[in-house]
DNA sequence: CTTCAAGGCCAA
DNA sequence: TTGGCCTTGAAG
């Protein structure tokens, strides 16, 4: 990325921050669970006009971004009677892309969100019990253009996305609801909660940056992609969108949770795992850094017998894992299918679900969580830059992530870059501080002193 | 009553 | 054969 690109990154102000009221701006009170259509409009045009990007934020208030309800199902993330709902709540959830072909979500269809073409295409070949050949070496790429062409590979990538042939009834009895109902609601509302977190940050964001100039977020240049396209939910264990992925980290914001036991440690390697190409994502990375696993989240015992036990919580709230299933999640799901993306875009969403994860992550730590929402955000405003490449400045150190990798459809992703904030210039400066920390021999325990220090300083 | 994921229909 | 739209009917 250029200078430039960068320039046109800073001044760009895209409309997802107008304060224009959404289409149900006053409240009717279709709340998440109630607004959906089955059927978007078909001849929608993917490329909304700026005025139409909006995600009605001037309706989020404290409360709505800061969801205290009690636990449990769907009902607890959704707003408190009285708060307005913007109806792309409920929309945006499904209107995600098809797993199988890209093509526009339709709805849940056999076990998880896909296109009207693939659930017909499903459902005909277990009713007919047809039976496919592949005339190539059963692994043509399928997307929306080329689905058609080798049906062989398009259902047996329904069923490596997860569809369930148990799903098509033997019976053919139309109607009614089948024992997956409770897991696309589930589904549904940690969708709905992911979101919302999402609006969090971008919330945070819009506030550090004032009306004037915007960084990322929805309203990055990728704004030229279709709005919806950005709902793209990672999965952060599996890369499906079947709802019985594992519950991912949707409720860990939706109230102050007590410290969480310490992760597993972190991978050797880096690498992202996905269901078809385990090493599609498998990193390069220094034998020597890999060597050294992050223990992140788990000091030696030599560490143990140093630090204090406060440093020890604090070290327990970050999860190197997570931070790298998050990664390659997202490069995964952003790549697949995809002969070529546009990186600068890639790194704006990367960023983006960077700066999610980080205000999701200040949210449940000690100190923080007690704070008043107002000086949670002003702190977060201040700090979420400093901490993102102080986060990547620690990856890079702990856990030999490396600076750059090449993603599923082979194209090289600049990891340096993205920890940069996308500032390529400054990469020397980079290096110069992370030589001089490490001399410093600076641990995952300063690491999190430092990110505790970044986050809670009001000047 | 509304919702929405099943199956069905039929033009392309 | 495909895929967009329609009908159905149990769940809530």
């Amino acid at each position: 990325m250029t200078m430039d690109q960068q320039t046109n990154l800073m001044s760009l102000n895209m409309s997802p921050f107008d304060l224009s009221p959404g289409p149900e701006g006053s409240g009717s009170g279709g709340g998440p669970s109630g607004a959906s259509q089955q059927y978007v409009p078909q001849g929608a045009a993917y490329q909304c006009p700026p005025e139409q990007q909006s995600f009605g934020y001037a309706n989020l208030d404290a409360s709505y971004l800061f969801p205290t309800g009690p636990g449990g199902e769907a009902g607890a993330y959704l707003p408190a009677a009285g708060a307005v709902c913007d109806q792309t709540d409920t929309k945006d959830v499904i209107e995600e892309l098809c797993p199988v072909c890209g093509d526009k979500v339709s709805g849940y269809h056999y076990g998880l969100l896909t296109c009207e073409s693939c659930k017909g295409f499903f459902k005909r070949t277990v009713q007919n019990k047809k039976v496919y050949t592949c005339v190539a070496e059963r692994a043509c790429h399928i997307d929306k253009t080329q689905r058609k062409r080798c049906p062989f590979c398009r259902f047996q990538k329904c069923l490596d996305v997860g569809m369930k042939l148990e799903a098509v009834r033997a019976d053919r009895m139309r109607g009614g609801r089948n024992k997956f109902g409770p897991m696309y609601k589930r589904d549904r509302a940690r969708k709905l909660q992911m979101m919302r977190q999402r609006q969090i940050a971008v919330q945070t964001l819009r506030g550090s940056l004032g009306d004037g100039g915007l960084v990322l977020g929805f309203g990055s240049p990728y704004a030229a992609v279709p709005v919806k396209q950005e709902i793209q939910i990672p999965q952060v264990s599996s890369l499906t969108s079947s709802p019985e992925s594992s519950p991912g980290p949707a409720l860990l914001g939706t109230q102050p949770q007590p410290p969480q036991p310490p992760p597993p440690p972190a991978h050797d390697k880096w690498e992202a795992h996905s269901p078809h190409s385990p090493d599609a994502f498998a990193f390069d990375a220094p034998t020597n850094a890999a060597a050294t696993p992050s223990s992140t989240a788990e000091p030696t015992s030599t560490e143990t017998l140093r630090v204090s036990p406060m440093i020890r919580e604090f070290v327990q709230t970050i999860d190197d894992r997570e931070w790298q299933n998050s990664l390659f999640g997202l490069l995964q799901s952003q790549t697949y299918n995809q002969c070529e993306v546009d990186l600068f875009e890639l790194m704006c969403k990367v960023l983006d679900q960077n700066l999610f994860s980080q205000v999701d992550w200040a949210r449940n730590t000690v100190f923080f969580k007690y704070l008043k929402v107002d000086d949670q955000m002003k702190l977060l405003q201040h700090s979420w830059s400093d901490m993102l490449v102080l986060d990547h400045l620690h990856q890079r150190m702990h856990n030999g992530l490396p600076d750059e990798t090449t993603l599923h459809n082979g194209q090289k992703f600049d990891l340096l870059c993205l920890g940069l904030l996308g500032v390529p210039a400054l990469a020397d400066h980079f290096n110069e501080l992370q030589n001089k920390l490490a001399e410093l021999k600076f641990d995952v325990p300063d690491y999190i002193c430092v990110k505790f220090l970044l986050l809670l300083n009001p000047g």
